[in-house]
DNA sequence: GGAACGATCTGC
DNA sequence: CAGATCGTTCCC
């Protein structure tokens, strides 16, 4: 199976819809690859997403067209990767949380100074943009044009992914928006607030 | 102008 | 489990 672009009318539906989507698929970053395994949804009406209260300088990406990045910096020293979704003016991105690494491993391990442990490079936010030295910069950077895309080379999203929390906000825990690969050791250790089932 | 707080990661 | 570390936001 050869890979093509994820289409745009999948990333222009809502996030918490097209998160579970994205299950599987490739994303693509110069010359590293990363099967993504773990993702988390928000949206405008959302408290824990950065576009509750409205666009700001920071989030005003989320609220343009879907099939963008939406790369932002936090705790002073980490940055974190989103694929904005549905329509402009909704804020809405689903948030890159896990990968597997496919492709460039050499380079990711440069990045994130580990040796021999694949898991390690992106499991996780925070890591999986320092493996792809994703930062600010990348911040509206159109999928699929130039550097950086996200293609689905044939394999399915899961059937039954684990529905879980989200990781690491204090408000909006009662929506489940995080979706990860059953199984997979790749998803990242953050310890959503609620039950890890299905 | 200033303070509080992160959609995290690491090492102890 | 605490510390790192600084941009963003909000309040005065």
């Amino acid at each position: 199976m050869r890979a093509r672009p994820v289409p745009m009318r999948l990333l222009a539906g809502d996030a918490p819809v097209v998160a579970p989507q994205l299950l599987n698929k490739v994303l693509v970053v110069g010359r590293c690859r990363v099967r993504i395994v773990e993702v988390e949804a928000y949206t405008g009406d959302d408290p824990a997403s950065h576009s509750f209260r409205g666009p700001t300088p920071r989030t005003e990406v989320m609220f343009g067209r879907a099939g963008r990045l939406y790369v932002y910096f936090t705790y002073g020293m980490h940055h974190c990767a989103n694929v904005v979704t549905g329509s402009p003016g909704d804020g809405q991105a689903v948030l890159l949380r896990g990968g597997v690494p496919l492709g460039g491993l050499e380079l990711m391990e440069q990045r994130r100074r580990t040796v021999g442990r694949p898991v390690e490079l992106c499991n996780g936010p925070g890591k999986l943009c320092q493996a792809l030295a994703l930062d600010r910069s990348w911040d509206g950077v159109v999928l699929g044009r130039g550097d950086a895309a996200l293609v689905d080379d044939g394999v399915p999203p899961p059937l039954a992914p684990i529905v879980t929390t989200r990781v690491g906000i204090r408000v909006g825990v009662e929506r489940r928006w995080r979706w990860a690969v059953p199984g997979s050791p790749y998803v990242s250790r953050g310890r959503p607030s609620g039950d890890d089932r299905r």
